[in-house]
DNA sequence: ACCTGAACACCGTTCAAGT
DNA sequence: ACCTGAACACCGTTCAAGT
């Protein structure tokens, strides 16, 4: 009778949200944030700014999917699939963000401000629950599971954003000896402290050459791990 | 005999660094990131953009003086003096910064930043003294020194940054109805989540209303304390 | 030495207009 | 429904010119 709207109504969709969101990672990867711009989106898409907007509503939600698209594919990839132990399966999760946060620095930033500010989102919800089962598998009493699954949270977001590289840098040329570089200088200047007023610093500065960011974060872990069993 | 350059040849400054980090500060606290604009300044202090850049050198700059200046005065101000033991120093200094970020929220993001570009710089330095000097006297042995810092250190940070403010809000209008309308929105929000596939979520949903953020951030800090006896 | 303020290149976002 | 692209308001930064 009456003229029904077509269902799928679509004429010539050319631009879709995932090849936005796509090319928005590959712009965020290459030079970090400051690299996300609507022009260079166009340019790279080959249309106008309107049909970008016509997608994603504005710049910040674009960073806030691409961030959640990353995030959610690094934390759904079984890896190992074998993780023995509550422990075992805490530090795939911990490690799979470390990872991913190594290979997209400006994550580092983001996944803070999606958790602050989107707690209810994917993001969020996704790190919480991969974690907080292992909470409650390792004995931790349900009045706890809260508190023990926010200090894991936590600390992995601290330590892991601590592994971000220096934003801004152009695309990776010779990243590990810009790395040694960058360490070897910090030693230096944490070496040039005054002792009388940096005693600490001083004894550590030797420390920081020799140290893996890997290994030293997988320690950071068992101490909270072990801490843990101040909640049984 | 030949003429010398005036030692201090200053003619008539009316502008000071100090000025404008102090009134960066200001703009920030007010609105964020966001408001921190070279033309808000320029107002503020009725001046031109030239007197901003002959102080400061870039936007970027300042920020990183501001974050510094807060920093250092939150980490000198002496509190209540009265750290009896290593581990209640651990939490003044650690409650310092919770505090300092509860009241300047533009710091979670521009902290992690400082610490992650600009390791030899006063902010990272006097964070890792203060904390590293109280494992020390925790008796953890001196080769697990930098290890354990790094682990205080990072899970403080990771807390801290969660305290923040959502950015952008037109200052402080009923601060407090705010914050209990967000918690209880997230706790709706998790209590909509399938209880088949988010278990955990849907269990801690309840505890998020009634939680107390600085309670649970010294359970944390109390976690990770008791981790540390792993180290020993 | 310190400051002015116009000028420049570059942003994010909107919107009338096209198909 | 989907896209174009000019236009707008607003950025950070520079720099010749003033005192």
């Amino acid at each position: 009778m009456a003229t029904r709207a077509r269902p799928t109504g679509r004429r010539n969709q050319v631009l879709s949200r995932e090849q936005i969101i796509g090319t928005a990672v590959e712009l965020l990867d290459a030079g970090g944030e400051g690299a996300l711009t609507v022009r260079a989106l166009t340019e790279r898409l080959t249309t106008g700014a309107g049909a970008i907007y016509y997608h994603v509503g504005n710049r910040d939600e674009l960073l806030d999917t691409a961030t959640e698209t990353v995030v959610t594919a690094a934390l759904t990839t079984r890896p190992a699939q074998t993780a023995a132990t509550p422990e075992d399966e805490i530090r795939v999760v911990a490690l799979a963000l470390f990872d991913t946060i190594a290979e997209h620095p400006w994550l580092a930033t983001r996944l803070i401000l999606q958790i602050v500010r989107n707690p209810a989102g994917p993001v969020t919800v996704g790190i919480f629950e991969r974690i907080g089962r292992q909470v409650s598998a390792l004995g931790v009493p349900q009045a706890h599971w809260f508190d023990a699954a926010s200090t894991l949270v936590h600390y992995i977001l601290g330590a892991v954003g601590q592994n971000a590289r220096i934003e801004g840098d152009t695309s990776g040329v010779e990243p590990h000896a810009d790395r040694d570089e960058f360490l070897g200088a910090t030693a230096e200047a944490w070496q040039a402290l005054d002792p009388e007023d940096y005693p600490f610093m001083h004894a550590i500065a030797g420390r920081i050459s020799e140290h893996d960011d890997r290994e030293q974060f997988l320690t950071g872990i068992a101490v909270v791990l072990g801490g843990l069993a101040r909640l049984r």
